[in-house]
DNA sequence: TTGTTATTGATAATCATTTTCATTTATAAT
DNA sequence: ATTATAAATGAAAATGATTATCAATAACAA
């Protein structure tokens, strides 16, 4: 419910209906951790909105792909993960990732040098390539404390 | 078979055994594109060798995985895609991906600011979340050319 | 209140990847 | 060279994530 209102205004500008499995979804994904599958999303459904299916967290989680309120990327395990993608810099983050447990830990360091970076090599990538890029990744692979 | 003895040799090292499939693969990772997909390879793989499986493909893309001689990466379509790694750092490139037609772009522009950054970026993250840091992957996305 | 149309949920279908298991084959030992 | 053995293979079935189908439902503009 909190923020709903927004939500709700930023799916009528885009001529998408606001109902109840997209607010629960969304209420889920903003308050519960980062990085989460498909599955473990319709698990967290039941409580606020039982009978959900999973079909519809799969709709709702492209619509919100498209409309840029969610990003979906992959962590190398045989699923997709979402998270919900804020708005300034303060959000910019990325991933390391344990390549045997799978557990992933974000992090913000170095953002401005790799803004720095990130710039200069996307101005140079686009314009080689004829490109327009529009995002980036950055994730290291290794392994965790408890795994290595 | 051009380079074939030091497969050999590195696979008798890893107590694996020097086999047919494993020699085609190798080839054909070494001669076609890069980005294959298992199918991918597996289509190139009947003039060499008939008859093998696509299962074999993807273990032998496992196990050449695991022993560190091919890169696995995921490029946003459902697919794993392959690729052999090099020795050195002139073999050390990114991706550039059109998240629209999936077409794949190698970059290596400003690898040494890259690694510069990467390094320290890795230290600080190895030490901070007491991670083994071992690879790492850095991806633009975006319409390529022919999408935009 | 009503009509239109997007959205939903159940089910089936698809697609990449993995497992199973009986057969074959590389290779170390004889 | 022959043989024994464990690794590797291939066919087929199983799995698991994601997508398509379609009739029923619900949002919301009029």
């Amino acid at each position: 419910m909190p923020g709903g209102h927004q939500w709700r205004h930023r799916f009528r500008e885009n001529a998408c209906r606001w109902t109840m499995p997209r607010e629960v979804i969304l209420d889920v994904l903003s308050r519960a951790s980062r990085h989460m599958s498909a599955k473990e999303i319709y698990a967290s459904l039941y409580a606020a909105c039982p009978g959900t299916g999973l079909t519809t967290v799969y709709r709702t989680l492209e619509l919100l792909q498209r409309l840029g309120f969610v990003r979906k990327f992959d962590a190398g395990d045989g699923q997709s993960r979402y998270e919900l993608r804020g708005e300034g810099t303060q959000d910019h983050h990325h991933h390391l990732i344990c390549t045997r447990c799978g557990k992933i830990i974000d992090f913000r360091d170095f953002i401005e040098e790799e803004l720095e970076l990130v710039k200069k090599t996307e101005d140079a990538l686009a314009k080689k390539h004829n490109f327009q890029i529009l995002d980036h990744n950055i994730e290291f692979l290794g392994l965790c404390d408890k795994c290595r």
